[in-house]
DNA sequence: AAATCGGGGTC
DNA sequence: GACCCAGATTT
């Protein structure tokens, strides 16, 4: 990088006085000075818009109130606290990361970069973010908002989701932040992103770096950042069996390394294409479970659009009247006062929800 | 280096 | 429909 030492004093004095004076974001984790709020906070808001996070982050804090009081809680309850924010392992991982905390260090959350970073579910954005917001340690946060705001001032067409670009980047934030001022300035460069440097529709004429913003004066924003990799989409098919005995449904939780681990689900039988009940009825694992299905329906579809997956549900209703043999050993049969303690995913929650089952 | 992991907002 | 969001982890 070959970038004027006057171009990047001009950024941070700009950013500075605009975080000051202009910025009127207010979000209820700002200014906050326990670690354990701002941590949480920023797992979070990963990968996670700040009013999408905001009622979960106001939720936690009011269970649990100190990291003692997550490390104590029962998984299931913290699971069903965060169903609907996705990214599961992120609270599998906050989990650990409170249990960790309390029992081997005194309850005290680690105070260096180093001790933060080495965290479950901390990568270098959240390390960075934590050690300025909780103690003023100069470390520049590189998120989102910072790949656009950098990228555009500056013109750099580096791809920021590569090696080079991840490294480049890192390096030129690290460069431009006032070590005086970490807090504000990682508050500032983050807020800027999400108010006026947008990333479709930027409000230049609010910005206080349009003066020298490279993009602006070449007419880039609409080019900037640049983004190697294009997100394939592929379509899965989930074919759920809410089989019901007396006033129970069969649910298990999923495992492995998939998509909404710990979460729970009716039994489903994935499939390559879209069936219908008589196709169903022809696939040899649901033969081999032997279930009367005289009483089989199919009662409903659900759709849901994900990052890089679209996922085609449909729920097929078995209600029988002795309790099945030859069901899975891995799952239990749920009251219908236990579904109201346990986490699902959306498509799951919706059908439940909307065939009364709780 | 590339693939995965959710769900919602925006245009 | 495509892209993005206070990214991290695994493959």
């Amino acid at each position: 990088m070959d970038i004027s030492k006057g171009l990047k004093k001009y950024f941070t004095t700009q950013l500075l006085s605009w975080h000051r004076n202009d910025n009127d974001r207010n979000l209820p984790w700002k200014n906050e000075q326990d670690p354990y709020k701002i941590w949480l906070s920023e797992i979070i808001l990963q990968q996670t818009r700040a009013l999408q996070g905001m009622p979960y982050y106001l939720r936690f804090t009011e269970t649990y109130p100190t990291i003692a009081d997550m490390a104590a809680a029962k998984d299931e309850d913290v699971f069903r606290i965060w169903q609907g924010l996705g990214y599961y392992n992120r609270c599998k991982n906050m989990l650990a990361t409170a249990r960790l905390v309390t029992t081997e260090f005194g309850g005290k959350f680690p105070d260096t970069y180093e001790g933060i970073i080495s965290l479950k579910g901390i990568g270098p954005y959240t390390a960075a973010a934590i050690a300025s917001f909780a103690y003023g340690l100069p470390h520049a946060v590189v998120d989102g908002n910072v790949y656009r705001v950098l990228s555009r001032y500056f013109a750099i067409e580096t791809p920021f989701d590569t090696t080079e670009g991840k490294k480049q980047f890192a390096t030129l934030a690290q460069e431009l932040i006032d070590p005086a001022h970490s807090q504000g300035y990682n508050q500032a460069i983050m807020d800027l992103g999400a108010t006026v440097c947008t990333p479709r529709n930027p409000l230049c004429d609010q910005c206080p770096l349009q003066k020298n913003c490279v993009a602006f004066h070449q007419n880039l924003t609409t080019l900037l950042p640049v983004r190697s990799k294009k997100i394939t989409v592929a379509t899965r098919h989930f074919n759920y069996l809410v089989i019901k005995w007396a006033d129970r449904i069969w649910l298990r939780k999923r495992t492995g390394k998939d998509i909404w681990e710990n979460l729970h689900e009716p039994l489903m039988i994935e499939t390559e294409q879209a069936i219908d009940k008589k196709e169903l009825l022809q696939i040899t694992s649901f033969k081999e479970l032997q279930l009367e299905y005289g009483s089989i329906d199919f009662a409903g579809n659900g759709t849901q659009r994900l990052t890089h997956r679209i996922i085609e549900s449909r729920f097929f209703t078995v209600d029988v009247e002795e309790k099945p043999s030859f069901i899975p050993e891995d799952g239990f049969w749920a009251t219908p006062a236990e579904l109201a303690t346990i986490a699902f995913p959306k498509t799951v929650l919706s059908f439940l929800r909307n065939n009364l089952y709780f």
